[in-house]
DNA sequence: GTGTATTTGAAAATAATTTTCAACAAGACA
DNA sequence: TGTCTTGTTGAAAATTATTTTCAAATACAC
C-alpha cells in the first residue's frame, strides 16, 4: 500500500490528516527495514521538524490498529515497525535488516494437519523467514 | 527437554547449578504459556525466596543463548519466555495463552519457492499459529 | 474566515531493563 | 569435610523505554 492509499484509509476512519501523521507515513514508506519508534522519530523530524516522540508512539499504535503498519519481530528486536501489505509473511535479511513480504501459499496443508493433531482451531499465523538478501550475499563473498 | 536435561546442558557449558537458576528452570518447566520476566520472578520466589529480578533477566538471557528457552512473540506481548524444544513452531491459544510446539513438515517447498523468487538464502524460520485450544473452545461454546 | 473537536508536544510520571559492586555460594581440590 | 577460588547473586542506582497529563495548536466542517 502506498502513502496515498494509506492517507485515504486514515481519512475514511475519521482521522485527521496532520503533518506529523503524514511525515510518519512517509518515513515508513521510504524504509522497508522496520524502524524503531526512535528511528521513525529521527527521520520524521527531517520532514516535520516539530515532530515529537510521543506522537510517533501514538501514531504507530493508530496505524497498527488500522492495519497500515505491522510490527516486525526478531530475536534481537521486537520494536520494528514497517508499512504493511496485506499479509504477515516477512523475509528478514540478517545482514542489512531489510524486510520484505512474500506471498504465502502452501501453508494450508500444514495448518490443517496441526489442527487435526492438536484439536486447536487456528485462525492466524505469522511466518518469518530470515537469511541473506542478494546484496548481502555479495558482500559476504567479497 | 525436561529440567534434568536442561541442568546438564548448563553444567556442560561450564555454568554453575545455582539455586536461582534451578528455580527459574523449574518455573519454565511448569508453565507452558510463556511467562514474562516479572512473572518468572513472582513464581520463582516461591521456590527460591531470595530470587532477584535482575537474576531473572540474566538467566533468561543465558538460557536463551544456550537454546534452553525460547522467546514467544505475539502482537501484544513479546517478552514471553518458555522452555524450548528443538524447533521454533508454536501454537498459541488466544484464550488461555498456553503455548505448545508442533512438528513442522511441509514448509520446505514454500521456503524453496521463496528462495527462487527473491534470491535470498534462507537459514531460519519462525512459524507461529494462533487459535483456540480444545478447552477454550469448550468455554466459548458454553 | 470562524468555531469546535481532535491532535499535538513538552514535561512529568511510570515502567522496563541494564549496570555496578560488595557479599555470597558452587564446586574443585586437599 | 573444610578451605579456596571464582562465578554468581541481589540491592541500589542508572539508564532507557513508554505512557499520561494538559494547555496550546491545527485540521477541517460549515
Ligand atoms: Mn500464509
Ligand atoms: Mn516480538
Ligand atoms: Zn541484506
Ligand atoms: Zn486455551
Amino acid at each position: 500500500m502506498n502513502q496515498v492509499e494509506m492517507t485515504q484509509v486514515l481519512r475514511q476512519a475519521g482521522y485527521r490528516l496532520t503533518q506529523p501523521r503524514l511525515a510518519i507515513l512517509q518515513v515508513l514508506e521510504e524504509n522497508d527495514e522496520g524502524l524503531s519508534p526512535e528511528e521513525v522519530h529521527q527521520q520524521g523530524r527531517a520532514i516535520c521538524a516539530s515532530l515529537g516522540l510521543v506522537t510517533v508512539y501514538r501514531t504507530l499504535d493508530l496505524l497498527t490498529e488500522l492495519g497500515l503498519v505491522r510490527r516486525v519481530h526478531s530475536e534481537q528486536r521486537c520494536q520494528g515497525f514497517a508499512s504493511a501489505g496485506s499479509d504477515r509473511h516477512y523475509l528478514i535479511c540478517e545482514g542489512c535488516h531489510r524486510v520484505i513480504e512474500f506471498p504465502c501459499h502452501g501453508l494450508e496443508a500444514l495448518i490443517e494437519s496441526v489442527r487435526q493433531q492438536t484439536g486447536y482451531t487456528i485462525n492466524a499465523h505469522l511466518l518469518e523467514l530470515s537469511g541473506l538478501c542478494p546484496e548481502c550475499q555479495m558482500g559476504q563473498a567479497a
